[in-house]
DNA sequence: CCTGGAGTTGTCCTA
DNA sequence: TTAGGACAACTCCAG
């Protein structure tokens, strides 16, 4: 009976995996295999590496369900599968493709030494497929989105799939190393089973009004499924079709509309997985050359403040320390913070760029880099450099009971709500009787965002002409 | 090739 | 109190 290799990256998964699936068909005898690479396990993400460990121990707890185990190797991925596929005598390796530039250099390298098949899993539609048609990726994420929406979902033909795919069941034996064991996240219990329990929580009702409380960061109001799609412990697949669902199913227009809001986020995914897989050198430097240039101001005392929480605007804070005692932070503080960073600040945007990536339990290169340079005005479909955020006027409006910052700022939570977005406004006698002095329980404000706008425009005005490249630019 | 509509997430001032 | 327009100019994209 020949062996094949499952190797598995991001798709920790047995449900709806086209990867697994291509194995399973091929032999009746399948080795899983993770491999530990010692270079991603160099970045310092603790959140995302004990989340993993944890996906992992699940992961091998479901296959000693079907008589299998969990092979874990240590090592550069190409030598472990050289001398694996000789010790097992393997015919072939199935993995799901991964667009980021490091996994694609990895396996073109690795594919003209060994039988590696790389599957397509990790969106719905494959990076170069929603293109426009000229054959150019599309850069703006509407027309994305509408050509997105225009495709035939191969999703929807195969709903009934899922019992079909994980049987007949791997065997294998394996010389394998244990997974350490790191402290888990209290708040992202990493099993497939918990992800689909989520999703289906999900759009049995919140889905209907995501739209109108997504920004809300005092209120429960997303999915909370971003770390699951990052490892694969769901399908893109899966995800989709259950929004799609939904939106079939909404009982009215405006549920209708709150749904489909939501599968216009899993459509961003997409989007910024395709302009990363199309335009890679977003890694390196802004999409836009001509505002590669920026002023930036970069002082590091600025940056130490921002990471550590302690700008003296309290929305911005308190988002800084969800991050670092969470390892996750909600979409808007997101913006907020990032937007603080970039155009308050000027410290550059892939600073911010690396220290969520350090920080994220769901840090995903593609959404990552996307986000970062969207909210710098700098990327892809960029937005008019004028937008900047007020941090005050965005507390008020998406946390208007101030609990988001109550929550994570405990010096703060007795101030009333009037107050709570902008501390340094109340007398000095008023803090007091708070037990708050500004400069020593809480800081006073870095900046004053008022004067930072005019900075801002100057920074950003490089004098460089929009340069068009190629075809495609 | 030309044309015209549109472009995730905002802020601030004025009437 | 609130609604509407200015803030710029340019690229993207479909017809």
């Amino acid at each position: 009976m020949k062996t094949v290799i499952w190797w598995i990256r991001r798709d920790i998964r047995l449900q709806d995996n086209p990867a697994l699936q291509e194995a399973v068909s091929q032999s009746t005898n399948i080795l899983p295999l993770y491999i530990f690479d010692p270079k991603l396990l160099a970045h310092k993400a603790e959140q995302r590496q004990s989340f993993l460990f944890e996906a992992l121990r699940n992961l091998d707890a479901e296959l000693k369900k079907y008589g299998s185990r969990l092979t874990l190797i240590t090592g550069n991925p190409r030598e472990v599968l050289k001398s694996l596929i000789v010790t097992v005598g393997a015919e072939a390796i199935f993995a799901e493709a991964d667009y980021s530039p490091y996994a694609r250099h990895r396996d073109q390298k690795i594919a003209l030494e060994l039988p590696l098949w790389l599957v397509h899993g990790l969106t719905v539609f494959p990076p170069g497929v929603v293109v426009k048609n000229s054959g150019c990726p599309y850069t703006i994420y509407t027309p994305f989105n509408r050509a997105w929406k225009g495709l035939p979902h191969p999703s929807l033909s195969q709903n009934h799939k899922h019992a079909a795919r994980i049987s007949p069941l791997p065997v294998t034996t394996p010389e394998s190393e244990a997974i350490p064991v790191k402290k888990t996240n209290a708040a992202f219990s990493a099993s497939g089973e918990e992800a689909h329990r989520r999703l289906a929580a999900f759009v049995a009702s919140p889905i209907y009004q995501y739209e109108d409380l997504r920004n809300r960061l005092d209120v429960a109001g997303t999915s909370l499924l971003s770390p699951y799609l990052r490892f694969g412990l769901i399908s893109s697949h899966d995800t989709v079709d259950a929004a799609q669902m939904a939106i079939e199913k909404a009982p009215d227009k405006d549920s209708r509309k709150n749904a489909e809001a939501w599968l216009n986020e899993l459509i961003w995914r997409e989007f910024y997985i395709s302009i990363l897989h199309h335009f890679p050198e977003v890694l390196d430097g802004s999409f836009r050359r001509d505002l590669r240039g920026i002023r930036w101001r970069n002082e590091p005392a600025d940056f130490r403040a921002w990471r550590d929480g302690l700008t003296g605007y309290p929305v911005v804070d308190a988002g800084m320390r969800q991050l670092k005692e969470t390892g996750w932070m909600h979409n808007r503080a997101r913006m907020i913070t990032a937007s603080f960073l970039v155009k308050d600040l000027l410290v550059t945007w892939q600073e911010g760029e690396a220290w969520f990536m350090e920080n994220l339990v769901d840090g995903d290169p593609a959404s990552n880099n996307g986000g970062w340079q969207w909210t710098s005005g700098v990327g892809t479909d960029a937005v008019p450099y004028f937008r900047i955020f007020n941090p005050v006027l965005q507390g008020e409006k998406y946390d208007p009971t101030g609990d988001f910052v109550r929550k994570w700022l405990p010096e703060l939570k007795n101030l009333p709500t009037e107050y709570i977005h902008k501390p340094w406004m109340m007398d000095e006698a008023g803090l007091k009787s708070y037990g708050i002095k500004l400069g020593e329980h809480y800081p006073r404000p870095v900046v004053d965002h008022s004067i930072v706008k005019q900075r801002t425009m100057a920074a950003y005005n490089t004098g460089e002409p929009r340069i068009v490249i190629d075809g495609c630019r």
